[in-house]
Order: C-alpha cells, then sequence, then structure tokens
DNA sequence: CTTAAATCGAACAGCATTGTTCGAGTTATT
DNA sequence: AATAACTCGAACAATGCTGTTCGATTTAAG
C-alpha cells in the first residue's frame, strides 16, 4: 500500500531521484537552448523518453515546473540580501546577488516565454518583484532615489540594464566579473533624482 | 530579350510588386509572430506559396531581406536628426527618434535572431551603431556623459532601456505616448558623470 | 520474497514545417 | 500578336517534434 497517510501518493525512491534529474537536466538544457526537445532533456537526466512523459504529462508542464524551480531557488537567494540602511547601499547588495540569477537563467526565461501561457511568468514572478518595488519605494520616500518616474518603470528599468548586461556578456564586450560594478554604477545614476549629484 | 544592359537581370514589373509585397507583409508577420511561417507571409501578401520561394530561395534569406530593409528603413530615419549643440539635448532627439524604431521592429529582431546566423545582425547594425557612438564620445569629450564606463556600455544600456520599455507597453504597465519621456530621463539620469547634478 | 511500481526502447500516429516539382493558366513586354 | 516571364494550387518528400502504446525487464518496498 504505497498512500503513507491519506491523499499523499507517495512516489517510490528512484522515481524522486528520477524527477529531480530532469528537473536539473531540463534547467541545464534549457539554459543552451531555449528549444531544446524532450528527447534531448530526457537523454541528459540519463532517462528514457518515455520516463520523462511518465512524470510531467506534456513538454510545458516540465518548462513550468523547472520554471518554478529557478523561482524558488532565486527567492531563497535574494531573502537572505539586507536591505536595510542607506537605500542606494542596499540596492547594490541586492543587483550584486539578483545579477547572477539574471545570468544564470535568462535564456530559461526565453523557453518560458514561448512555451508557457501569458501571464502565468509574470504570476511567478511577483513574489521576487514585490522585493524590490519595497526596496525602491523606502527609497523614494527617502528622497534617496527620483519620485518623477513610476515605481514599477523603475523596477523595469533595472531588470533592462540587468538584461543588456547579460547580452554585452554573450556579445564578448563585457567580462562577468565587471558586469555587477557597472549595472550597480547605472542604476544608481538613472535612480538619481533630477538635480540631485550622481553618487560616485 | 529581358536583358536591357549587361548583367542586371531586370525583373518584370508584376515580379517587381509581388517581392516588394512579399517584404512588407513578411515585416508585419514577423513583427507579429518572429516563427510566421512562409504559407501565413505569402498568403499575407496575396501570393503563392510557390511564388514566394521563386524570389527568395530560403526562409532564412527572405528574413534577412526584411531585416536589411529594416535597417535601411531606420538609418533613413536616424540621418535626418540633428545630432549638433548641446549633447544632453542631442541624445534626447536622437532617442525620440531611435525610439519609434525599436517599439516597431523588436519583434522582427528576434525573428532575425533565430533564424540569421550569429554575427549576422551585429554587422547590419553596425551602421546605425556608430551614430550613436560618435555622439556620446562627444558628449564623454565636452563632459557632459560620464567616462568611468565605457562608451559601449553606454550605448547598449541605452538601447536596453528603449527594449525594455517595449515589454512594459506590451505588459500594459506603460503608456506610448509617454514612453520617450521616460527612456529620456532614464538614459540623461544614467549617463551622467558621478559627482554632477542630474539634469531636471 | 513477493508484489507493485517504475523503467526501457522501439514503434506508432499526428501535426507542422520547409523546400521542390508539375502542368496549366495568366500577364507583362516588344 | 507572339513570346517569354510569371503565377497558381495541389501534391510530394523529408524532417523533426510531441505524445502514446506495447511488452519485457529491472528495482524499490513491505
Amino acid at each position: 500500500m504505497p498512500a503513507k497517510s491519506a491523499g499523499t501518493a507517495t512516489k517510490r525512491a528512484d522515481a524522486q531521484r528520477n524527477i529531480a534529474a530532469i528537473v536539473d537536466a531540463a534547467t541545464t538544457c534549457l539554459s543552451r537552448d531555449p528549444s531544446a526537445s524532450t528527447s534531448e532533456i530526457a537523454k541528459a537526466a540519463g532517462v528514457g523518453r518515455v520516463t520523462l512523459y511518465g512524470h510531467f504529462p506534456s513538454r510545458t508542464e516540465l518548462v513550468d515546473a523547472v520554471f518554478v524551480h529557478a523561482i524558488e531557488r532565486g527567492e531563497a537567494a535574494l531573502g537572505e540580501v539586507d536591505l536595510s540602511g542607506d537605500p542606494r547601499a542596499a540596492l547594490a547588495r541586492l543587483i550584486e546577488s539578483s545579477w547572477h540569477l539574471v545570468d544564470r537563467f535568462r535564456s530559461l526565461l526565453v523557453a518560458a516565454q514561448d512555451a508557457l501561457p501569458p501571464g502565468r511568468i509574470r504570476e511567478l514572478h511577483a513574489d521576487p518583484m514585490v522585493r524590490v518595488e519595497r526596496l525602491i519605494e523606502r527609497g523614494q520616500k527617502e528622497g534617496a532615489f527620483r519620485t518623477d518616474l513610476p515605481t514599477s518603470w523603475l523596477v523595469g528599468a533595472m531588470h533592462s540594464v540587468m538584461h543588456g548586461a547579460a547580452d554585452e556578456i554573450n556579445a564578448g564586450r563585457l567580462t562577468p566579473d565587471k558586469a555587477a560594478e557597472y549595472i550597480t554604477a547605472t542604476v544608481l545614476a538613472a535612480f538619481t533624482p533630477p538635480g540631485e549629484r550622481v553618487p560616485a
């Protein structure tokens, strides 16, 4: 009787291991090629294609699971960032952490964009978004960040610059070690209220 | 005898019309869906699929032709922008013009990215890029723009913000009429040298 | 040790795409 | 009006993907 307690259909140990292997393999495969096929992913996971479909009813649901997993890992990392104190310093710390996530998972975002139904991505991005938004709002209230542009725009601008940095690295015009520094300098300047001096 | 002068294989008038119609239709189709099929494009052009392949040997070459055409139109528009005088004002004018192009052709860029061989896009973007780069370099020499970040990074950052604006519009968080204003405010602040005041 | 769960590869059906071929019909050009 | 260029739709082959079914085999769990 596989049902230990009511409702929870307990999977066998090897099944759980394979599921984890598939999600892991899918993460790396989709990060390399957003349109990676299920064959490719199954092979990378060291598993038959049938097994994959045994655990995920469709490619779409697999991509969804991978995306959810990535978001969770991101949330965990971002949750440990100290967002107190001077908003500018806090933003610098947040960028430092966020940047690595964006760089690592941006191709995966592309995969999600043309596999998942519209709106699903923003639904999953909502929580991580809030963290950034809160910090920016606090900075605006304290006069550290400009208020002549909407908070949502500033969030988007920060996102855009990070994505742009990933592109620059891909194009070979930027080295990964300098990225965080450039992003921070650019965003801090962009957030400075008109009439105020840009921090050095 | 269709050969009027040596070498130039003169196409018949209706053929020329159809080619133009195909490129036009492809532009709008690929702008809506970067993975639009040749059937879709042919139908939109009011032309048989065979005719399309009669003029373009492969889907790839059609995408290339569309992209080249778009770049040419863009170059023409940007060539009329006055880039003299205060670098900040000139940049604002350049953004105003560039923005519309980015907004109109960004999906087409996606189509090009996964249809054209790597490097081809940057090859075609080289000329338009120079225009922006020159202006930023002048601004840097005159002390209007920061010099603690590479020119190529600043170019990329401007590009990223414009692309981000297009995303915001797509997501319904931004209206097209405010976009140029937001972009300009953000980029001008981002370009301000550390220690200097952000222009109002 | 017994049983149920999980695995495997091969093979199938279905779908969409690209690019080509054919023959018959239409239209611009001179 | 004669000719060559052009167009059309239908049909074809080749490819690659998704998702499913089959029967045989391995493996975890009580």
